[in-house]
DNA sequence: GCGACAG
DNA sequence: ATCTTGTCGC
């Protein structure tokens, strides 16, 4: 059997490693100062998807330069499943496949923003937490909804955000994309605040509820005809 | 005890 | 997540 008791006490440990403010490195020079002076030229975007009746377990990797926002490259990873989904202990099932994708990777992106939780989870310690913690590089947590914590409705407009509570801790912020559609919710992952986190999923956008970077690792890994065509024609 | 519950 | 076509609404 699965010992949750014990991954749940491994993401209360490793989650007291993750870094809430900018930390961003150059692949030179020191660390840069906290807020967004800093601008990365590479974002990359990561989704996990399952195949073979969940038995196997896919992971995309895409890497767009920004600002252009144009993909520069991609990598698919596929691994045997490692674990049922369970709900708070969803990195335990997706990390390995990121890692294997992450590994497979030419470029260095210098942010990479991840479907799924990052610090708005029960432990705080969501899938883009823990890959940006064992991968050692600045993540942002971006899902579709909502794993834990409590906020008002958010406004129509696109750009309306309410902020997800825990009882008195703010654990992320809940943005409207796009219209007529469900908001995202929006957390700290590793090494990026949540207002640069806020800030780059806005900078990334073009206009369809998910930011380029995950929604170009989305479409890779689903395998949808739309990206097949546009990556050939760039790639 | 009864719901809620990322992907 | 995944199985899947048409269809309702803006």
């Amino acid at each position: 059997m699965i010992d949750t008791k014990a991954l749940r006490q491994e993401q209360i440990e490793k989650a007291r490693q993750v870094i809430r403010h900018d930390s961003f490195v150059t692949t030179s020079t020191s660390a840069i100062p906290a807020s967004t002076p800093f601008t990365p030229e590479l974002i990359a975007g990561a989704d996990v998807g399952f195949e073979k009746n969940g038995t196997v377990t896919r992971a995309a990797i895409a890497v767009l330069h920004y600002p252009s926002l144009e993909l520069l490259e991609y990598q698919v990873a596929r691994i045997d499943t490692v674990l049922p989904y369970i709900p708070g202990l969803l990195s335990f099932r997706e990390y390995p496949a990121l890692m294997a994708a992450w590994q497979k990777l030419n470029l260095r992106p210098d942010l990479v923003m991840v479907d799924g939780q990052g610090i708005a989870h029960p432990r705080r310690f969501g899938v883009a937490s823990h890959f940006g913690l064992l991968a050692d590089i600045p993540t942002i947590g971006v899902a579709k909804s909502r794993l834990c914590g409590e906020h008002p409705p958010v406004g129509d407009a696109v750009g309306s955000y309410q902020p997800l509570m825990d009882h008195a801790e703010q654990i992320g912020v809940v943005w409207r994309s796009k219209k007529r559609c469900n908001p995202l919710y929006i957390s700290i992952g590793h090494k990026v605040s949540l207002d640069s986190s806020v800030f780059w999923v806005e900078q990334c956008m073009k206009g369809y509820r998910l930011p380029e970077p995950t929604r170009w690792a989305d479409g890779i890994a689903s395998n949808r005809p739309f990206f097949r065509q546009t990556m050939q024609k760039n790639l």
